[in-house]
RNA sequence: GGGGCUUUAGCCAAGUGGUAAGGCGUGGGACUGCAACUCCCUGAUCACCAGUUCAAAUCUGGUAGGCCCCU
């Protein structure tokens, strides 16, 4: 049995293609690391694998809940842990994808989350004494004041941490899994290129009709209000943007998004960098075979 | 050929004598319950040359590019 292998790579390189190919070559299943995939009905801006694309590999974590269902980090730890166990008790390799690196990293490591922890707004405290209040629980935190998202949700952990005498410091440091760390990557220029022809592909693949319905709804649904392809159509509805604008501002949000994978998978994963040959990608899945059986002996 | 306007960072752009706002983009970074999130950091000898002045992006003259009008 093989270690488990993890692809990650920012979005557009061909994580998927090449997790196929992988997955045939050793005989594994794919679990998928992506927080908007997850969704039921978001396909065409999240680029989900198609039926046909996946060849006959079973995949998981696909498709497992409602836009309107709050799934996170927490879920995804649980969710992913149990699949890697069902998966290699049934003597299969493991191979996760996805571009979510935290997904990744809170799954793999030992991150422990409180079990139904309550959830504070705050609202009432202005972010200096939000930050106060964090670093009297915890001198040695830091995070920049204007963070408030975080801050919240850090003062809600330490709450309850201090509420049930935890004393263990939330530090992943330990893989609890044997794991490949595979990045698939590709200079910028290219990427920015692929990531521009792959929304314009969006377009023709029906985005607009995939996302619009979601904002007649009372409650617009998170994912779509935070999603790349699904947020930025809020300006069209409202009316103060066309739909030429739409586009620009997702292609540069893919961008940017890329580069922030970078950041987090260079910083907080033990990643080894494959360079994607679009000429011939067969080559660069026999890259990282080798490398995989390199290192198994 | 004559006249007027204009030239500030990759783009838009403020600044009319005291040593360069801002926005966008770009690049870099942080990261334990929204992570496709949230947040932080990031740049210029002001077209060029000469002059006036203690001091010039700012005034004067010239050169070059752009726009417009007249013949």
């Amino acid at each position: 049995m093989l270690p488990i292998i993890a692809i990650v790579g920012p979005t557009g390189v061909g994580k998927t293609a090449l997790s196929i190919g992988l997955a045939k070559h050793y005989d594994a299943e794919i679990i998928n690391a992506d927080s908007m995939q997850v969704y039921k009905g978001l396909n065409v801006a999240t680029a989900k694998i198609t039926e046909e694309e996946k060849e006959g590999i079973v995949h998981h974590l696909l498709d497992i809940c409602d836009v309107h269902d709050n799934y996170t980090v927490y879920h995804y730890q649980k969710d992913c842990r149990e699949k890697i166990k069902e998966i290699t008790d049934r003597g299969k390799n493991v191979i996760i994808v996805g571009g979510t690196g935290l997904y990744l990293k809170a799954a793999l490591y030992d991150y422990h989350f409180l079990e139904k922890q309550e959830k504070k707004d705050y609202l009432e405290l202005s972010n200096l004494e939000l930050y106060q209040k964090v670093r009297q629980l915890d001198p040695t935190y830091h995070e920049h004041i204007n963070n408030r998202q975080r801050l919240v949700s850090t003062l809600n952990r330490l709450e309850e941490e201090k509420k049930r005498s935890v004393k263990e410091k939330a530090v992943a440091k330990e893989l609890l899994y044997p794991t490949y760390f595979i990045g698939l990557t590709t200079n910028r220029k290219e990427l920015y290129q692929k990531i521009d022809n792959r929304v314009d592909e969006m377009i023709k693949k029906g985005l607009k009709e995939e996302v619009l319905p979601y904002y007649q709804e009372e409650i617009i649904p998170r994912p779509i209000l935070s999603g790349i392809g699904y947020k930025e159509w809020k300006f069209l509805v409202l009316g103060m943007i066309d739909e030429k604008n739409i586009i620009e501002q997702i292609k540069k949000n893919s961008r940017n998004y890329a580069k922030r994978q970078y950041t987090f998978y260079n910083h907080q994963l033990p990643v080894t960098w494959f360079n994607t040959n679009y000429n011939d990608f067969r080559k660069t899945i026999d890259e990282v075979i080798q490398f995989i059986d390199n290192k198994k002996q």
